[in-house]
RNA sequence: GCGGACGUGGCGAAAUUGGUAGACGCAAGGGACUUAAAAUCCCUCGGCCUUGGCCAUGCGGGUUCGAGUCCCGCCGUCCGCACCA
């Protein structure tokens, strides 16, 4: 007996077993077909999958079984970016250990996604905490050093004084932490740096190759490169500074060098701090720029501040020309050479600058059709196009001409036995410093010894495992404090030597996940060389804006350096990208201004408009603005909650309908239940479909009558439809496509008059009805199923091959055209699709409407698209 | 400040990429079934007038037989970067 209502509660886990026991999502087995690679970025272990988690593998699982259906060997695995701060705190609150708290995350979040029914391989999952994976990425890090990748340097970092870390500099936002919000203080360390800047210009040229990502996403990494093509130029001092004779600078602008005003020297110049060993007010100056805050109000407001030197230096054109030196709060000591010559008729800060201390600002650079003698520069610097003048042997030239005289005379002029300039290309890109002074993160393999230095862990000791013993009580670095575990012998000599004791930046573990899951159980190296070739690229990855730069430039550049220290060939790893949008939710607000759950309130509708009530004591609350989903503003929605009210299969279906997949969708209890009901009515329809229809595997007739050819066309259009829609991720279009669908076959269904139907119609209700099954198998897995096996069909779904459309079907044989008149829309007309142009123009000129609209008037132009539209022009 | 995206009914959106604007859904209103409710089904649903029209894709221009789509100028919203020489 076949029940009303579908029951997800029963059918959800029993489909999520047999998919299972049938290892129907297990990859590898169809090495004979073409590979199809579809990852979503993995998720942090932080306790419980929100909704943001719910639509992103939805999206994946989508693509995962719709490429599976058409033939492919489909890779989607799934695993778990386990390392990171948020154990640690739960360790100190909590007194768990780090790895029993994440694993205890791990199992139910696990738990949790496998309720989704994600066509996932499971035996592919892995966790970056796990000593299984990161053992490879020591053996990485290792290759690497050996590959000149590595760098042991001092320098300046950003310390988070909450946190007590460093962050790279991806990972200050506004001078703050990019996770604690704190602000970002300078400290001298010595760090473990990867060198990503070796593959500055080949991360900027790749992206220019994958143009299946986001525009928005391969401009933000280009600007983050920051690459631009100038030139060094040195200027003599005419006194001496200790051992200084001179001062290079960086410009992109060697054009206007006749249009300099001075020089100026970042505070932290060794030049500037040299100068306020002598000078006390230049050191309270510098002393004052220090403590200027780096947050963004802080920079738009700060004035352009400077200190003259009284140092002097010589223009590289004019030893009898001379500039004063300024150190000046605006000039920044990581860019360039932290120093530059001051251009103020053609540069904003420089004019700003001048003025404020008179230093004047002479044009250089004249705009085309302008009187040089007329040019003045008021308050505006002018950095637009135009020729040379009051530029000596430069006069007259475009600008693009100057820079490159002054390059070429400057390369072949002498300053102190070397050619005073040099062509340079800047970027603002910087190495990433990956120290990091925590426990729950990879140990960095290296033993530092007294007489050997910084030694490599030998691969045999590989991996270096974090110890269990340690206490979380204080703040700093476990490991460090840790009694015995830094001490041990020096690979090389043998003598007592110290362990490294910081652990990597957790981006390193997700920077090549992606290879790892292509070769999850190998244990002698990160992954085959086979396996990497055949599965890398990704050929759909899937993920937040937010990764834009940091995590998707890592793992661009690992990839790069895993090829060059022996780790198959791939440079770009993810050969398609696509940034899909977050679920946002009302949010609630008590009178007391506290936030409300939706969980705690109902809704009530009517034409005065939607209010919301608390459930506790009835009284009414303010519905205030859609805002991302967060715990602190309580508009959270539990996956759990929704799985167990409407199941699976509700909460997938409506994350990928209500909004295209790039953008936000708002989650609405009313929307998840429109959800419900669709799914709801897939099972009926099944039902009615299935008393009328062939049974499967039944012969098609010689002939098809009109209403079964039209149920056919019907058919076969909206498989051509929704193919196209998913092929192209446009989700919430396939899912509308299949909707109408199912309105046409309710309305083929009442045209019913009489059972048994014919046989052509018969045959065509079942091609229909199997086809509406597979088409929404990659949203709603399980209800598929059910409905699949209660049409009688052999097998799965989930395994069956993805319905194909005969184009004979798809195209109309008579299409109905408007017909404009002056552009303007006054009747339709049904005609022949292959119709000639004679045979249109006297049907359409036939119309009665088209007749009055042209009042009479001779027809100057007939238009005719084909298959599209008739413009009759009078 | 620089760079980018976007702006369509009460709401989320669609529009074959220059060719019937509003598919599909949500909300709302009306009706059927029911003792009642739930569920389900049917109808209406951009605006204005009298059938038939007219006006409508942020605003103002332009190109075109034809513009939501292309071009120019405004207005607004969102995102990214940020004293980058």
């Amino acid at each position: 007996m076949r029940a009303d209502r579908y029951n997800f509660a029963a059918a959800e886990p029993k489909w999520q077993q047999t998919w299972e026991q049938n290892q129907v999502f297990t990859t590898g087995s169809r090495e004979d077909r073409q590979k199809y690679y579809v990852l979503e970025m993995f998720p942090y272990p932080s306790g419980r999958i929100h909704m943001g988690h719910v639509r992103n593998y939805s999206m994946g699982d989508v693509i995962a079984r719709f490429m599976r259906a058409k033939g492919y060997d489909v890779l989607h695995p799934m695993g778990w970016d386990a390392f990171g701060l948020p154990a640690e705190n739960a360790a100190m609150q909590g007194k768990k250990h780090p790895a029993e708290w994440t694993y205890a995350n791990i199992a139910t979040m696990r738990g949790q996604l496998k309720a989704l029914g994600l066509s996932l391989d499971w035996s592919r999952e892995i966790a970056t905490c796990d000593p299984a994976y990161y053992k490879h990425q020591q053996k990485l890090f290792l290759d690497f050093l050996r590959a000149g990748v590595v760098d042991r340097k001092q320098s300046k970092v950003n310390w988070d004084p909450v946190d007590q870390t460093v962050l790279a500099n991806e990972q200050v936002i506004d001078g703050r932490g990019w996770r604690s919000g704190a602000l970002v203080e300078q400290r001298d360390l010595t760090q473990w740096f990867l060198r990503i800047t070796k593959y500055s210009d080949e991360l900027l040229s790749g992206l220019d190759s994958l143009d299946r990502w986001p525009e928005k996403v391969r401009l933000m990494q280009r600007n983050w490169i920051g690459r631009s093509e100038g030139l060094l130029a040195r200027f003599a001092l005419d006194t001496p500074v200790g051992e200084a004779r001179e001062i290079e600078v960086f410009t992109t602008r060697p054009d206007t060098l006749f249009g300099a005003k001075f020089v100026a020297l970042a505070p932290d110049h060794p030049l500037s701090h040299k100068v306020a060993e002598k000078d006390p007010l230049l050191a309270a100056f510098i002393e004052e720029c220090h403590k200027g805050g780096t947050s963004t109000a802080d920079i738009e407001t700060a004035e352009k501040k400077g200190y003259d030197t009284g140092l002097t230096v010589a223009h590289p054109f004019d030893p009898e020309w001379r500039l004063p030196v300024y150190v000046a709060n605006f000039i920044l000591m990581d860019y360039g050479t932290g120093a530059i010559f001051g251009c103020p008729a053609h540069d904003q800060r420089d004019l700003d600058f001048a003025r404020k201390y008179h230093l004047g600002a002479t044009p250089v650079v004249c705009p085309e059709g302008v009187d040089p003698g007329t040019l003045v520069i008021g308050d505006e610097a002018f950095d637009g196009e135009g020729r040379l003048v009051n530029s000596r042997f430069l006069d007259g030239m475009t600008i693009a001409e100057a820079k490159e005289e002054v390059a070429r005379r400057l390369e072949t002029t002498d300053l102190f036995g070397r050619p005073q300039g040099a062509r340079k290309v800047n970027y603002k890109l910087r190495d990433w410093g990956v120290s990091r002074q925590r426990y729950w993160g990879c140990p960095i393999p290296i033993i530092h010894c007294e007489s050997c230095g910084p030694v490599p862990v030998p691969d045999a000791d590989l991996p270096v495992t974090l110890p269990e013993d340690v206490s979380f009580d204080q703040p700093g670095n476990p490991l460090d404090r840790h009694p015995s575990w830094k001490h041990v012998a020096c690979p090389c000599c043998g003598k007592p030597a110290r362990r490294e004791t910081d652990t990597m930046d957790t981006f390193v573990d997700s920077s090549w996940y992606y290879a790892r899951f292509t070769d999850p159980k190998n244990t002698a190296e990160p992954a085959s060389h086979a396996a990497l070739s055949r599965w890398l690229p990704v050929d759909q990855y899937i993920g937040g804006i937010e990764h834009a730069i940091l995590h998707l430039l890592y793992s661009r550049f690992f990839a790069r350096a895993m090829r060059d220290s022996g780790h198959g060939d791939v440079s770009e790893p993810f050969a398609g990208l696509f940034t899909q949008g977050m679920v946002v939710h009302e949010t609630y607000r008590a009178a007391d201004g506290a936030w409300v759950s939706p969980a705690e309130i109902r809704i009530e509708g009517g034409e005065g408009g939607r209010r919301a009530y608390l459930l506790s004591d009835g009284t009414e609350v303010a519905i205030g603005s859609i805002e991302k989903m967060s715990k602190s503003k309580k508009n959270t929605v539990d996956p759990d909650d929704i799985v167990a009210t409407y199941g699976a299969d509700t909460a997938r279906l409506f994350v990928l309908s209500d909004s295209p997949p790039d953008r936000d969708v708002i989650w609405s209890d009313e929307g998840a239940q429109g959800a419900w009901r669709f799914v709801q009515r897939l099972w009926r329809i099944t039902g009615e479909l299935g008393r009328v229809a062939a049974p499967g595997g039944a012969a098609a007739p010689a002939e098809f009558g009109p209403a079964a050819l039209d149920l056919r066309k019907a058919t076969h259009r909206t498989v051509a439809a929704v193919s196209e829609n998913i092929e192209r991720l446009r989700f919430n279009s396939a899912i509308a496509r299949i909707r109408e669908f199912v309105n046409e076959l309710t309305s083929a269904l009442d045209a019913v008059t009489e059972t048994p139907v014919n046989a052509d119609l018969a045959f065509a209700f079942r091609e229909a009805a199997e086809a509406l099954i597979r088409l929404v198998a990659p949203m709603t897995p399980h209800v598929a199923e059910e409905c699949w096996a209660d049409l009688g069909c052999a097998g799965l779904v989930a395994t069956a091959p993805w319905p194909v459309a005969d184009p004979a079907l798809v195209a109309q044989d008579l299409i109905t055209l408007p017909v404009q008149v002056n552009g303007k829309k006054r009747a339709e007309i049904l005609v022949a699709h292959d119709a000639d142009e004679a045979s249109v123009r006297a049907e359409a000129l036939k119309q009665e409407a088209v007749q009055r609209a042209m009042e009479g008037k001779p027809l100057k132009k007939f238009i005719l698209v084909p298959k599209r539209i008739v413009n009759v022009v009078v």
